[in-house]
DNA sequence: CCCAATGATGAATCTGTAA
DNA sequence: GTTACAGATTCATCATTGG
């Protein structure tokens, strides 16, 4: 059986992919359901409703039927690669560990985890936790020690500025014009991935011309960038109504040339260090003084990166706004150290802290 | 049982972690070994050759031991958890997943998985995979929606620029002066982690004198944190060359100030105080009028610390809700009052009288 | 036309205490 | 156990509206 450059199929994950051959794809990206298991309603602090994922298809009655649920999608997979293929999964903390877990005892070698850092994920409202600002993505081959998996390291290292591509890939979410909206103007899919995402997926790990399958296919983002990207797909969808969509956003797509791929130019400002990080560097430590600019007026440094004059306390920059009874002040100039040449702007240890980070 | 600031015990993990008594811990935090491609003894640090395990049974196998392993001494430390006590465990790729699992099967409730980001990671020399450049902690609590576990939200807020905490955290590794080095000068153990990271951990779940135990103790670095921070701690660790380390290294550790342990405390930790109170207390007086924020609604404040707007009569919050038609209401900022500088917000009385208390 | 202010929203396991 | 209610809680980005 060869498949045609685009292939949807309306229906049953799992059904859907008995029916494919053995032996028959390249590269497997898959977004199964993540079984959220959540309370009731969460508000804003402006009192509006989240849009929370209570869609049917991500509830599971327990830890033990999302594991068959994977196990049967997944050994299908298995099957219906290639030797020298390789399968991508993307999951949250909820459901990646029983993902992994599944996927090692199928016999698949992960060749890596890779972090998702999203730019502006939502925050935690109720401040109980931190922010769930990442997803992970589990890459791994057929087996181990089996034929060579396809792995474009110099196409990575060029959309890297050169530089190897890291396991922590930092991109914003899927928002604005690129997320499908319904005919209501609302979007369409709940969780639709970013392109970009699936962009480095498939120039990673595979080459043109190769069959990408996408089990859960949703509104078709693997589809998309599949095909911009020259590759071969087919997509597995149960809702009719992701189909059509997902149909009619590929047709928009325009494949684009090799040689104008190198698109993912990423451009680096400067990185933000909190001043907890220079304390958790230890470059200053919990109980150290620091003075002002002439070195008549001092706050303590505390554990948490906050500062303390005498029953005030707050961030370096509130504490110098309120000692100088200004409305703002930029703590990293005004605030000094005790070093062997005098007095020195924190600012200084700063620098050393992105240099680290640089290097 | 009650424990000392500092135990050091050497040992079999799980052997000492059965002679704790329950419910007498109120964080650990554990990385243990993850050498999967080893056969048989995976307790041993000594890299003993083994052959290969390229059969997947014995890929099965090796799995299934590292997880009865894994098991085995989770639900140790689930057992000598207090109720309001948590766990992390940080782990790659090669065992996180089925860390993950094992710690869902036991009846933890995972509150986060948090990517340590390294500045510095190793390169992938043979340009076959994505720079490894992180590890994962999972974040997790007793169980699920028991008593309430410890989170210093406010204080991680404030270590990072006044912009809550995400589930990220770029640090660098463990290098230089911090790393603990043998006789010989090499690195007297393979896997240190660095204070910082342990700082974070003991910093945002944890508070001053609580008991944190580490069943994977090697070079100390969890007891030179947690002894820095003015807590607790127990050690559990089988080579003796690891504990000697440990103890020289913590030995040496200044511990910061008790007065400079104070982080940011969360408005839900300070003492309530009924809106009645503030009537009482004559800064508001039965009668008086209170605004919203705009001044184009007022209120009537009554005798017993209730608000009325024409027949609508309740709590400030009540009341708020109910002209804004909203589900909550904070009456706190919603109700201004008129002073001589405009309105103000009603929470400047109830600063007050906070005031007045702590005096 | 541009800039500022306002509003909307994204895979979310999202409160604590007292009666 | 349950119910009631006080009152604490958000970041980055993009679209829309108003001047």
């Amino acid at each position: 059986m060869a498949f045609g450059p685009e292939t949807i199929i309306q229906g049953d994950c799992i059904e859907e992919l008995k029916k494919l051959p053995d032996g028959s794809v390249d590269l497997v990206f898959a977004d199964p359901p993540y079984n959220l298991q959540l309370g009731g309603d969460l508000l804003r602090p402006d009192n509006s409703k989240v849009d929370a994922v209570d869609d049917h298809w991500d509830q599971f009655e327990s830890f033990k039927a999302y594991d068959d649920f994977t196990r049967a999608w997944m050994a299908e997979c298995r099957r219906v690669l290639k030797d020298d293929g390789a399968l991508w999964v993307i999951g949250s903390y909820h459901n990646i560990f029983r993902v992994g877990t599944v996927l090692q005892d199928l016999g698949f070698w992960v060749l890596n985890d890779v972090i998702w850092r999203k730019t502006n994920p939502m925050p935690n409202f109720k401040g109980t936790r931190f922010a769930n600002a990442h997803e992970t993505l589990i890459w791994a081959a057929k087996s181990r020690g089996g034929k060579r998996y396809t792995f474009n390291y110099d196409a990575m290292k060029m959309a890297n500025d050169e530089v190897q591509m890291r396991s922590d890939w930092t991109l914003p979410l899927c928002t604005g014009e690129e997320r499908i909206k319904g005919a209501d103007g609302h979007k369409a899919h709940p969780t639709q991935k970013p392109e970009a995402l699936l962009h480095r997926v498939i120039l990673s790990s595979s080459r043109p011309g190769d069959v990408i399958l996408d089990p859960f296919f949703g509104v078709g983002t693997t589809g998309a960038a599949a095909k911009r990207l020259g590759r071969r797909f087919i997509g597995i969808e149960r809702e009719s109504e992701y189909v059509a969509h997902a149909k009619e956003r590929i047709r928009k797509v325009v494949p684009i040339a090799p040689a104008d791929l190198e698109v993912m130019g990423s451009k680096k400002s400067e990185p933000r260090v909190p001043f907890g990080t220079i304390v958790e560097a230890g470059l200053l430590r919990p109980g150290d003084t620091v003075w002002c600019p002439k070195g008549q007026r001092s706050a303590k440094v505390r554990a948490d990166g906050s500062l303390a004059v005498g029953e005030m306390t707050g961030s370096i920059h509130k504490v110098g706004a309120m000692i100088q009874s200004q409305p703002a002040c930029n703590g990293w100039t005004y605030w000094h150290f005790k070093s062997d040449k005098g007095l020195a702007p924190i600012d200084v240890l700063r620098s050393k802290v992105r240099a680290e980070m640089a290097a």
